[in-house]
DNA sequence: AATGAATGAGTGTTCATTCAT
DNA sequence: AATGAATGAACACTCATTCAT
């Protein structure tokens, strides 16, 4: 039994392995400009090994997506449940979780925005586009629900909650890509935690009822 | 003369022509997964001409991007020179101005956040992205500048600048990408222009001093 | 318009010598042992160049098949047609036809058979099958109809008509395949003409009314 | 001795096991489709095993091929030494010999014919070709022996014997190709006996001396 | 200027086979 | 003896690009 279990491990370790190297390749090469060799060639495989624990390359991408995606949900759901935290203060934990989720794996993110591949990743992709979707909505549905709590309790100011979970996100998602890509033209700046703070700040002032 | 002028007229129709095609596919099918041959066909030509026009497919692609950066840097300068338009409207003026560049020519957006290709456009993409970026960080200038005069004029709360730009063109682009993938999966829902005003509204709110 | 012909006749060609290089193959080393890359060789092309002539490997093959078969049927009919050729003699004309068809074009024989390769060759077979298939009928049909003139004429002694012309199909294709096998491993024997003589020539005192 | 005995036998039925399972797939696919962890599978083994049993792929599927030839040969022996059955008979029990061998096992048929691998099964099949041939000359052989027999004893008109032994072979093959065939389209219609009974019975009177 | 045709250089994927355990 | 895991060697097919006409 020892045995089995040694091996278990060993085979997750390569899968593991196997989807740390693809993870890497596709966030600075995308999913297309990276070939099968090259993963293999990270991973200190041979191709043909990887068609052992992936069916395909589509799925090997696919498998990199949930799990990160699963962790941000998971973190948002804490902090809506968590009560100690007061209504207003949960929108800037919601940031603090993204960061974590988003610094930990940029490429979910992508794929949570997929805009690129869609109707390339043809048949698994419907079902994880529909499970991304899912989680993101759950996620949605959380930080809307918060905000209109924080209005019914008149810490808020009145808006759209859906609209205002999208600008959330969106104000999140989109410093993220942004000072990601301006850090590929200048690696050595990095303004990604500053600039998210101040945006918060200044959102969280848009919602905050009340004079400062 | 009128001869040379009618060629070069058709010579610059075709050459759009192809830029058209070449746009619309990118836009719907990602960089890589356009062929040159889906191009020529679109643009009902034959692909060998493309090549009359372009040096290769990397360069068709760079050659669609500057366009509208261009387009939406004036439209920013405009802005900004308007003595009549009161400091703290021209940052909600910018939004509609980013609408209007974003909403005609989505890929200006992807080539500006280039998150997908980076590595794959080799060496053309340097100038290329050199020149969006030094398109972008004038746009970021400006609004930076507007902020700051705002600051100054006592109208908007203090923070860094730069962060204050990026957030803006952050909460921005965020915002665009997302509702234009929940678009893709239900093409039904716009809610961008919406969500995209109460944004803004939020964001106008944070920066304002003196809230109501 | 010279030129269009030209052109036009020279695309014909390469057809037909891709056609030819692969007959040749798939015949002595069957559909699954041929690569692209052999009968490009064979055929002086690059493997790519086949793919302007032939969607794929399958189509290329589909194409070597139903030729042969329209030229045996339209033998057949004529022979049915004929009304100087007495009709138990049509009998043996029927196997000259047969002859002729399949000394010139070993292939088909094997894919009126595809025994072989039948589930392999998916989506398009089907389509194929089904026209060998319709055309084999026709052919089947003649073959019976004319047996049932021979039996109303009193010439032929009465059994079922189908299972007659399924015999002379099966006479036929057996002695053809098992001299071709003989020839393989013995390539100077040929008793193909002789055997199919000798075989028909007793078939026909078979059904012949009034032996000797 | 008990022991290895059995350990002799366990082993025996691993490799049939094993035969069996690759000769239903490769009747039912080709030994081209047909792959190594299909067979494995159908075996409930790993692939790795069948290599404890057979040196290669065709190694496995040429040992496939004797056992039915020779049992069909000693039928065909058989029926030569039964001195009770008629010399003019005998043709008719070989049909139903070659009918019971191959109706068993279709296989050995298409080796018979190899026509689908020849070339591709490089070094082993000449050992196997001419087993199979000199197993096959023995049959016919016997049929020659006791056609002529016939011929001699004034039953049977004269023909070249080997080609009235290759015309048997020829027809019966044929018939059963053919329907097997048909049956592919068809899996309702089984003619198979009926249309041998119908072929010998036409056969058998065009040897046959005399008036009916 | 436009294009039909040809192709080199990949690329994902399969599969028989090996080998350590 | 049985097998999980790894892999070399193919192979069909794609596509940007070139070039003669």
């Amino acid at each position: 039994m020892g045995v089995f279990e040694r091996r278990q491990r060993e085979k997750d370790l390569r899968r593991e392995q196997i989807q740390n190297s693809a993870k890497t390749l596709f966030i600075q090469k995308s999913y297309y400009s990276t070939t099968m060799e090259e993963i293999a060639q990270k991973a200190e495989l041979s191709p043909a090994t990887i068609y052992n624990y992936f069916k395909n390359k589509e799925e090997l991408y696919i498998s990199l997506n949930l799990i990160s995606l699963q962790y941000l949900l998971a973190r948002i759901r804490k902090i809506y449940k968590n009560n100690r935290i007061p209504i207003d203060k949960k929108i800037l934990k919601f940031k603090d979780a993204m960061y974590d989720t988003f610094t930990y794996d940029p490429l979910v993110l992508r794929n949570v925005f997929h805009a690129q591949i869609e109707d390339a990743l043809s048949t698994l992709s419907k079902d994880l586009l529909e499970k991304i979707n899912s989680l993101s909505k759950e996620i949605f549905a959380i930080m809307a629900k918060v905000y209109e709590e924080g209005v019914s309790q008149g810490v808020f100011v009145e808006k759209p909650p859906m609209a205002v979970s999208d600008a959330i996100w969106g104000l999140f998602t989109g410093i993220l890509i942004w000072e990601e890509s301006k850090r590929k033209l200048n690696p050595k700046k990095d303004f990604l935690r500053s600039t998210l703070d101040t945006a918060f700040e200044i959102f969280y002032r848009g919602i905050k009822k009340g004079k400062d």
